[in-house]
DNA sequence: CCATATTGCGCAAGAATCTTGCGTAACATC
DNA sequence: GATGTTACGCAAGATTCTTGCGCAATATGG
């Protein structure tokens, strides 16, 4: 992990399909080293995988919500996070320290959805002591590029 | 938009570097078609971009907050998104309806670090009232693959 | 200080993949 | 039932990938 391999990264997150020819003229390499470069970080496990950007909007997912979850005990918590892996529509959970327990962020279609999504699943997963659903108004940074 | 095109999406989100031969077998289409409608979708704007998923912890980004943001008065809004826009470290941001204004993700190496760059960074964001940071004890989900 | 090991680079060539022009079939429109 | 539209499959030239090999630079040990 050197600043080429930084580099090689970098380059990734601007463009995850980047020809490994293209990269290494980006990183000032030939094509060879490069390209071996860019195996050693997949098998290392410091590139888990590679990703598309989709407009939400354009796949009929304009609604952005973000919700945080208390619960009741911690009992729960095992089957909380089984049922929340399970839901395609809650793109991203983290538990997290202290108040509240859970965040996760919820993809609809538009208010209506959401409001029969926040009915018919988020208030029966297991355990719920308290939910606060916020919408989210404008997405300034998303995409999580890592600074590197 | 079809099913095939939500099809090609899928595959992708799976893995945003396979082969346009692998996607057309995934997809039950030969390589011509599939290769244009992978084009189409590029230049509809269905397809933003492709990412690389690169694990935080190997980069020595192994520590991640959430922080709620209320600002004092809208008059700074511009400002406040304009910087937190240029801040590498803010990997997600989020306007709300309600309290709070904003959500912010921030990685960092570790406390100590998470530590000055709230001192040095967050504290002096334009027009902020209140901070309320929360650490990440686990990243259930991420990566924002959406259900299509 | 020199011999040897290790690491990482560049070159090159065969294999795989991409890209696009073209012909054809299926379906809709009138 | 004629015509237009759309999307498919085939095929071939261009590009890109993948890997074996040799060489140079930097460490390691005597």
């Amino acid at each position: 992990m050197d600043g080429i391999d930084r580099a090689i990264l970098r380059k990734l997150q601007e463009n995850g399909r980047m020809t490994a020819t293209a990269l290494a003229v980006g990183v000032g390499l030939t094509l060879a080293p490069c390209h071996r470069r860019l195996r050693e970080l997949e098998n290392n496990g410091v590139i888990r995988g590679y990703g598309v950007d989709v407009d939400p909007a354009k796949v009929d997912l304009g609604f952005e919500a973000i919700i945080f979850v208390t619960l009741r005990d911690r009992s729960s918590m095992k089957d909380f996070e089984r049922e929340v892996g399970e839901i395609g529509q809650i793109i991203d959970a983290q538990r997290l320290f202290g108040e509240p327990d859970f965040l996760l962020r919820v993809m609809a279609s538009d208010l209506p959805a959401y409001q029969r999504f926040y009915d018919d699943v988020l208030v029966g997963l297991p355990g719920v002591e308290k939910l606060t659903s916020t919408i989210v108004m404008k997405n300034l940074k998303s995409g999580g590029r890592l600074p590197l």
